[in-house]
DNA sequence: TGTTGGATCAACT
DNA sequence: GTTGATCCAACAC
């Protein structure tokens, strides 16, 4: 409707990680990739908030993987797992206190031609739905762990779409701390990497 | 220096 | 429902 495009600020970061996984659904992820651009509407995160969060890589403490979680919020937080998959996450909240929202699920926008590249059965049309999917189709890898959001690189934009319903559930393919309902996404996308139910 | 297991995914049975 | 692919951080020694 609106044509308004805004670049989220700083100060979207800094607030209640919650409330943030909460407000990222239906935002734009924006990654300028030499000339190319990426982008895709976001349809599914998850939280992970503090030391206290068994789940969360900051359980173990501060260590040179978790590092830019305890920086300042707007940050990207990449990791690579399993041996063949990166995830992308953002950092929110005040430097010291370690959180982030991991991006689970995106609807391809701009781009999507090229995200098809890295993948052997390119005529898919699944290629966001899981963080390490995500990763892959925009070609995120642990070069681009700790980039400021709010730089011209990796970014993320509000474009005036509200998403009409957002559903909520317990956390995905964890062992520890699965009793939190933090994970958040756009109810009926197809782009959600798992149907698990809206939960109370 | 060595061991272990993970915020995944695709391809099986 | 189970498994294999395949890296690296964390931890034990």
């Amino acid at each position: 409707m609106t044509s308004s495009v805004i670049k989220l600020g700083r100060d979207f970061y800094l607030r209640p990680t919650l409330e943030i996984a909460h407000d990222l659904i239906g935002k734009f992820l924006v990654y300028k990739k030499g000339k190319h651009l990426l982008s895709a509407r976001l349809v599914e995160v998850e939280a992970y908030i503090g030391e206290e969060d068994p789940a969360c890589h900051a359980a173990v403490g501060r260590t040179r993987r978790n590092d830019v979680m305890y920086g300042i919020g707007g940050h990207s937080y990449i990791y690579f797992i399993y041996g063949m998959y990166y995830c992308l996450n953002v950092v929110t909240e005040r430097a010291g206190f370690p959180a982030a929202v991991l991006i689970r699920g995106a609807e391809p926008v701009e781009g999507a031609e090229l995200m098809k590249r890295p993948y052997a059965n390119p005529g898919s049309n699944r290629l966001t739905d899981g963080p390490g999917k995500i990763c892959k189709a925009f070609g995120l890898t642990r070069e681009q762990n700790g980039l400021d959001l709010t730089g011209a690189k990796l970014y993320l934009e509000d474009r005036g779409y509200r998403p009409l319903r957002i559903g909520t559930s317990r956390r995905i393919g964890i062992r520890k701390g699965t009793d939190k309902l933090w994970r958040f996404f756009e109810e009926s996308s197809p782009f959600v990497s798992a149907k698990i139910g809206t939960k109370k």
